[in-house]
DNA sequence: TTTTGTTATGATACATTATATCATATTCTG
DNA sequence: CAGAATATGATATAATGTATCATAACAAAA
């Protein structure tokens, strides 16, 4: 079973619990982006989907789809990037308790989406507790580059 | 001397200092946007801006100008939301040696932009390295309740 | 001070991202 | 099956941002 098949069948599992309707629309979408293996925007995904569709999609499909799978947590948004990934953490867990932090590579294609620190988290909390404010279920985008592309800085 | 002008002069001497060339009609967009007093769209800005104009600025201006007071540090993007907003720092430093943090209200137009403390960005630096990436020049954006809005929650 | 090069802006077109709205189809529920 | 709710199609349009070439303003050197 490939890794893909694999995380739409927990897909599948965790609709039946919620009653949430993974319709074949969205089971499509959602694969396609597991397969992209990277991010996407909205168009380039609708553009891969109807390339293996009968009859296109309409964009505004997309965005409806994109809307239920990140209201799942399937996909979620990059919101810095205009951008949407699958989820990481699609199998391991029956909800997304903890947040999340994206580490988006500067000069790839790479992002890791990756548990966000507690700890961190707190510290931000008090710091933003000193300007009066309250966070909110607030998802980290920060920028850098990734094991590979630190690795072979562009030199002389 | 008002609060603005304080603010345009301060950037003034900086862009001497600089040779930066903070002509009058990027100076004309930055009091624009201090005086908004929030945060703003590329082109409410425009229009914004297009009130007081004998003659109306193309939208392009509008970007170029931001992008010039982007990388002067006079005003910041904030990425999550397409928005521009004026730097909390012109005046009180002469360079912005810090990270930035945004607090976003969800439910008000108010930003508040302070620092990043650095306790907080190097505990998000070991666990980003936890997974191979080195941070770069982060900006952090989260989303909150400013102290306002999170005393009057809505109730019944 | 004219020339020459650089930087800034105008003008126009277009690309990209996203939403509004009404119609139709599909699926659930009684 | 009827009726309600949900999902999708179709179409239009809004909002955000970039590409490109022309012109204007300014600075530096001859």
């Amino acid at each position: 079973m490939s890794h893909s098949s694999q995380l739409i069948a927990s897909a599948e599992r965790k609709c039946l619990e919620s009653g949430a309707r993974l319709t074949s629309r969205r089971r499509f979408v959602l694969k396609t982006l597991i397969e992209a293996g990277g991010s996407m925007s909205a168009y380039e995904l609708l553009d891969r989907c109807n390339e293996s569709l009968p009859k296109p999609m309409p964009a505004m499909s997309v965005y409806r789809i994109l809307d239920f799978l990140e209201n799942n947590s399937f996909v979620h948004k990059l919101t810095s990037q205009n951008k949407y990934i699958a989820c990481e953490h699609i199998e391991c867990c029956d909800q997304h308790f903890f947040r999340s932090q994206f580490l988006i590579c500067s000069e790839c294609p790479i992002v890791r989406e990756i548990k966000l620190e507690p700890a961190t988290y707190e510290s931000m909390e008090q710091t933003a507790a000193t300007a009066g404010f309250s966070l909110e279920g607030t998802q980290l985008e920060v920028m850098g580059a990734c094991a590979s592309c630190s690795s072979s800085e562009s030199g002389p």
